[in-house]
DNA sequence: ATTTAAAAATAACAGTGTTAAGTTAACATT
DNA sequence: AATGTTAACTTAACACTGTTATTTTTAAAT
């Protein structure tokens, strides 16, 4: 059945493909449900083919999810658009929540997982390109509305405060990930935690925080 | 070799040997060294024989972790002790962290971990018991602290209150445990971390934050 | 037509959680 | 005291997993 020699392109085709197929597991059924074999049957393979077009599993996921976290940046590059710098810094973090509450297993494999430190050369994400690199655009975007003032003046590190608000913002988002039915915890809405989220870093970091 | 007829305190005894085979793999190697068989050799029993005591391994990680959640709460519990509200709170959370950075294992399987939803039926953890869910003594402190009147007149649900601080804090700890390492981020030391973090809860949810 | 080598499949290995089927030996009963 | 019962444990085995080695297929190159 190996009708020999592919193209470059071709080969492309077989990658993304099996690529789509292992997205479509991730996403509806977990991690758990992404064994090689399974991926392998949804294209017509044989497991032991995916190797020849993927080192292992590892990377694998990791190129899958770095295919979404270029989606992510994309989908916050929107925003940088936004003229007034608080405005386009608050929808800056909508987005970042709105993307983890609804793609949770990607969320989970980008900043919930435990991998081997991540080797940039080896990724397919440029780094400090705004483009693509949704980090580098936090920092960008905290930034400028650092320089527009409307941090309290005490705050003299864009960086530790864009760091801040990562964290916060990640804590809001896993907590919801993992531990949502978790019959122990008697959760709030998660409309009212996004809010009590966002207010506690806007009286906690602006000036003069303007309530909406 | 069998001696027969255990009785149940040496059934116990077999029990806690195999926790703490266990959790000796959990904490040094991570959870993925956790395998029933390595488990079994530490303690000279074939690894079905500790099917005979969890009913699979699920149920043995979370005896390991929740007697180490115990532990947490037992931890916190030595704030509760303060008398100022305000510092009984500071310094419950600068335990929560010290705890969750200084066993990030358990931390990760705690919290960062995807679970079949806790069943607290099954769970050796007394619920809404002080001493020993950290939960609950969470709300207690954050909910006495607010009867005091340190946050802001605004905030009228200590229960959220008390959830915001918890994603704030966890997101913190989270990032740290599993990202520290990556060379993608330029991170910001753990104590400016910290510190900016504590501050911008402060500034954002009581009424006059007392700097220090 | 024969060789070559790329692309795939099959077989197989070592490891995993887990179940089924034995084995051993202390106890209860006759 | 001999016998059976059964708790405690082990060994075999199953169905998976990721992965490697080997083999097959087949289009192209000679």
């Amino acid at each position: 059945m190996p009708p020999k020699v592919k193209t470059d392109a071709e080969k492309q085709a077989v990658r993304t493909a099996i690529m789509d197929a292992a997205r479509e597991l991730f996403i509806h059924q977990g991690v758990q449900a992404v064994t090689m074999r399974a991926v392998a049957q949804r294209i017509g393979y044989s497991a032991t083919s995916l190797f020849l077009y993927f080192t292992d599993k590892e990377q694998l996921l990791r190129a899958v999810v770095d295919a979404d976290v270029i989606k992510l940046a994309q989908a916050l590059k929107s925003t940088l658009s936004i003229a007034d710098p608080l405005q386009r810094f608050l929808q800056f973090g909508q987005h970042y929540v709105q993307f983890a509450l609804t793609n949770p297993n990607h969320y989970r494999m980008m900043f919930m997982t435990q991998h081997p430190p991540c080797d940039p050369a080896l990724s397919s994400i440029e780094q400090n390109n705004p483009e693509q690199d949704a980090y580098s655009m936090l920092i960008g975007v905290v930034t400028s509305a650092w320089h527009a003032g409307v941090f309290k003046p005490s705050l003299t590190d864009p960086v530790l405060i864009a760091q801040t608000i990562w964290a916060a913002m990640h804590g809001l988002c896993a907590l919801h990930i993992n531990l949502a039915d978790d019959a122990w915890i008697n959760w709030r809405s998660l409309e009212s935690r996004i809010q009590a989220m966002i207010e506690m870093c806007l009286h906690g970091l602006m000036k003069e925080p303007t309530h909406e």
